[in-house]
RNA sequence: GCGGAUGUGGCGAAACUGGCAGACGCGCCAGACUUAGGAUCUGGUGGGGGCGACUCCGUGUAGGUUCAAGUCCUAUCAUCCGCACCA
């Protein structure tokens, strides 16, 4: 046994070389090539732990994701899948089938009462920190079905379900997590996951945290104490301010407006909602007849509300510069607001307003600005920032693109948030020692109305933990985005009913060498799984910043040149592959298809070439299993040890280092093409060692027919748990150096020579070849370039 | 618009630190065995020229560095992905 530490406890087990985890995709239905694909790269490192020490952790982290699973559920008007035993062992005998060989022993279940349990301890702690929170959202609301409806479900406007219903804009109670208090450490800390995680990953990252720097200016009310907070990142250009835009959900917007503007204001709110996503649209505004006072130089600016100005970001209000910001441009040229100048280029002039077609959004010179004329826009920057925080009008600002996690789902399915609503005490947490809130088993999905939860009494009404009064329970449910945030912390210490887990534990397993999954996790999951070790981190109960060292993201397969999804229809199921193929053939294709980080296109030729390799491996083992023939070691012995060993040498390599496992099968192709050729003339004891190391360096990529094989050549129990076979680095070598000979760096001869020939030999051997000589005819020779055991280049002239 | 990546045969790809471009496979062509071949085995297969030994061209495009460039540098084009009225 090579791996006897595997079926202790986790906390006995001795370190191994790497943590594997593996991100796993949702069970949305049956399961797609796709999510094989995802398996088996996992798979083969799986059964690469009793190789090199792996140890491959691999959880089952269905539920984490679940939600696809629930809207299929509610859209089908039947109950969600129970996540009952029988369910969970009919899903592994559907895996053992498809041959994934996972440890079922360390499973974890994100949907378990003490899984939730976690979960809501998690946000006790964090509501006590002031990091969860509750406030008024507003969120996409379908009237037809009376639901809130997910961004992806609104589409061209409407209810993915009503398709003429329109999407209408409601503000409702949420919880939220602030994550944005960690915007800093989240951006700032990508640079030290740079080289361990995918470069895109990192960009997608930065750019959805999307940290900008400016200021923040007060535009007093005219005629009223109210003041209008904007955000820029062009300060400079203030004195070129012509009107000020608020988003139509701006807290000020009811303030200014009559009732008609009201009703005008709600439209526009409606529509901005439906079109979120929808890239950019027809800049619409609505004059409100109030007017705001420029601090820097009093002017009375114009105060509109506009459909491009978003509540979400910054202070949901802007000053508009015109003549230079683009947008500032659009809007102004089409409501015949001014358009004032006031920086121009270095070595350039000041635009004319009148004539002006487009916007200079770049840097150079302040013009008409007061004290500020003449100055550098940088400088001017700095300067009247120093000036608005000095006479308290504003200040220097940071703005995030990422906003607070929101929390709260309208659904059955997911762990309950453990809050009370007492008409008396208002919100009260439900203490720690009655966790967990467990859902009811009595719902009923109707697909109408809000949480399913709120028709179960039983559930609904309880007492308040403070003042025993009559209380109703939070409804919401959490998004199951905080189930993966932190399960792979749960999988060191899953049974443990005292805490989360034991740090101690953590402290000796974390951070995650090596996490594998598809990039669609780049964002959503990595960051929330970032920013959940941050906070643990924060209450103390771990030590590491990171949860993930090295992350892998695997590409995904194409077929037809999409995406294989059931929407499209253009999926082949893993089921019907491995009836026409078997699963071995089917690993095998997708792992020598391409490079693991790399799309595929699915083609069933190429399937049918790997089953014949296996074919060939299978014919060529069972024919070769009882064959005598002669004991001496012969040329054709030499020969094919030296490829069995070349090629150990290529594929622990690539499971060492690149996991370009299309390279390890190329490697094994050759070397069975080579005992092909090679069969008549192999001693016996020399095609014994070949036939168990070729089944053994096969068995992480075809483990069915290797274990049928390996039983065959007389062995017995499974292949998988045998001792991974070491090469030889004295068989692997080469009996000599190929030397390349050059002429002007054009290939003309080769030589072999022994290892380690001189320089001088090399020179000598090149000068006296018959095709060299012949290139070397009437030329001069300029210089001779010697890479010993490599190649010679002849440079010559004339 | 911003950000990230990728461009190599008919196709999937290989070439890991600059050093034989196209490994391996698919497809195609030919042969063997066959009543048959959609099984199997053997050989060939980047393009042009030559009976041939050989030879010239060739890694999106244009330059550059180097004895030597698919690989490094500069510019440019195309495709894919992510974000996007972000103030």
């Amino acid at each position: 046994m090579a791996d006897p530490d595997l079926y202790k406890p986790l906390a006995d087990r001795s370190k191994p070389k790497y943590y594997v985890l593996e991100m796993l995709p949702y069970p949305s239905g049956a399961l797609h090539v796709g999510h094989l694909r995802n398996y088996s790269i996992g798979d083969a490192l799986a059964r690469y732990k009793w190789m090199r020490g792996f140890n491959v952790l691999h959880p089952m982290g269905w539920d984490a994701f679940g939600l696809p699973a629930e809207n299929a559920a509610i859209k089908n008007n039947r109950q969600p899948r129970e996540w009952t035993l029988a369910n969970i062992e009919a899903m592994k005998r559907q895996h053992n089938r498809m041959g994934f060989s996972y440890d079922w022993d360390l499973e974890v279940s994100t949907c378990e009462p003490e899984y939730y349990k976690w979960n809501q301890w998690f946000f006790l702690r964090m509501l006590e920190a002031g990091i969860a929170y509750r406030r008024k959202a507003l969120v996409n609301w379908c009237p037809e079905c009376a639901t809130v409806l997910a961004n992806e479900q609104v589409v061209d406007g409407c209810c993915w379900r009503h398709e003429t219903t329109p999407v209408e804009q409601r503000e409702l109670e949420q919880w939220f997590l602030r994550i944005t208090k960690y915007a800093d450490e989240l951006l700032d800390d990508t640079g030290k996951l740079e080289g361990g995680w995918p470069d895109r990953v990192l960009a997608m990252q930065r750019n959805w945290i999307g940290r900008s720097e400016g200021a923040e200016v007060d535009f007093k009310h005219e005629s009223s104490s109210e003041k209008i907070r904007v955000f820029t990142t062009r300060i400079d250009t203030i004195y070129g301010a012509t009107c000020v835009i608020l988003a139509p959900t701006h807290p000020l917007a009811p303030f200014l407006s009559s009732p008609e503007l009201k009703r005008d204001i709600k439209a526009m709110i409606d529509t901005q909602g439906a079109n979120k996503d929808q890239g950019e649209i027809e800049k619409e505004g609505l004059f409100t007849g109030h007017y705001a006072i420029n601090p820097f130089n009093g002017d009375k600016l114009p105060i509109w509300i506009g459909n491009f100005v978003l509540m979400g970001y910054g202070t949901g209000a802007i000053m508009a510069v015109p003549a230079h910001d683009e947008r500032d441009f659009e809007f102004c040229r089409k409501y015949d607001i001014a358009v004032r100048p006031v920086i121009r280029p270095v070595d350039g002039e000041l635009g004319d307003a009148a004539t002006m077609t487009e916007p200079f959004t770049g840097y150079g010179i302040l013009e008409n600005s007061g004290e500020y004329s003449k100055l550098s826009t940088s400088d001017g920057q700095r300067r009247m920032t120093a000036k608005a925080k000095r006479e308290g009008f504003g200040e220097k600002a940071i703005t995030y693109r990422l906003k607070d996690w929101g929390i709260s789902r309208q659904r059955y399915w997911g762990t309950p948030i453990p809050v009370i609503h007492c008409a008396k005490c208002g919100i009260v947490a439900v203490p720690d020692d009655q966790l967990p809130v467990i859902l009811p088993t009595n719902i009923e999905i109707t697909g109408k109305g809000r949480s399913p939860l709120e028709n179960v009494p039983e559930f609904l009404n309880t007492t308040c933990p403070t003042c025993g009064g009559p209380a109703r329970r939070e409804t919401d449910t959490m998004d199951t985005f905080v189930d993966s945030s932190w399960y792979f912390y749960r999988y060191c210490d899953a049974h443990n009913s005292q805490a989360p887990f034991d740090s101690n534990k953590i402290a000796y397993w974390f951070p995650i060498d090596q996490y594998i999954g598809g990039v669609e996790h780049a964002i959503l999951h990595l960051i929330y799984s970032r920013f959940w070790t941050k906070m643990m981190r924060d209450i103390g109960i771990i030590s590491n910043d990171e949860p993930v060292k090295r992350l892998f993201t695997q590409g995904m397969v194409i077929k037809d040149g999409a995406k294989m999804s059931k929407n499209k229809g253009n999926v082949v199921s893993a089921d019907e592959m491995i009836d026409r193929f078997g699963a071995d053939t089917g690993r095998v294709f997708e792992l020598f298809a391409a490079p693991p980080e790399r799309d595929l296109e699915w083609t069933d030729a190429g399937a049918e070439g790997c089953l014949r390799f296996l074919g060939r491996v299978f014919r060529f083992i069972t024919r070769n299993l009882d064959v005598e023939s002669g004991a001496e070691t012969t040329g054709a012995d030499r020969k094919i040890q030296r490829k069995l060993h070349q090629t150990l040498r290529k594929v622990t390599d690539d499971f060492e280092t690149r996991w370009h496992f299309n390279t390890s099968i190329a490697a094994m192709m050759e070397l069975v093409n080579e005992a092909y050729a090679l069969e008549p003339e192999l001693s016996s004891q020399v095609r014994r060692d070949l036939l168990e190391k070729l089944t053994l360096m096969l068995a992480p990529f075809a483990p069915y027919m290797t274990q049928e094989l390996w039983e065959n050549m007389g062995n017995s129990g499974p292949v998988f748990r045998q001792q991974w076979p070491e090469y030889d680095e004295e068989l692997a070598r080469e009996e000599g150096a190929e030397v390349i000979l050059q002429v002007n760096g054009k290939l003309r001869s080769k030589v072999i020579v022994p290892f380690g020939t001189e320089r001088e030999e090399l020179e000598r051997l090149t000068k006296a070849d018959d095709k060299i000589q012949a290139h070397l005819q009437d030329k001069q020779i300029v210089k001779i370039i010697v890479v010993p055991d490599k190649l010679v280049n002849v440079v010559v002239k004339g």
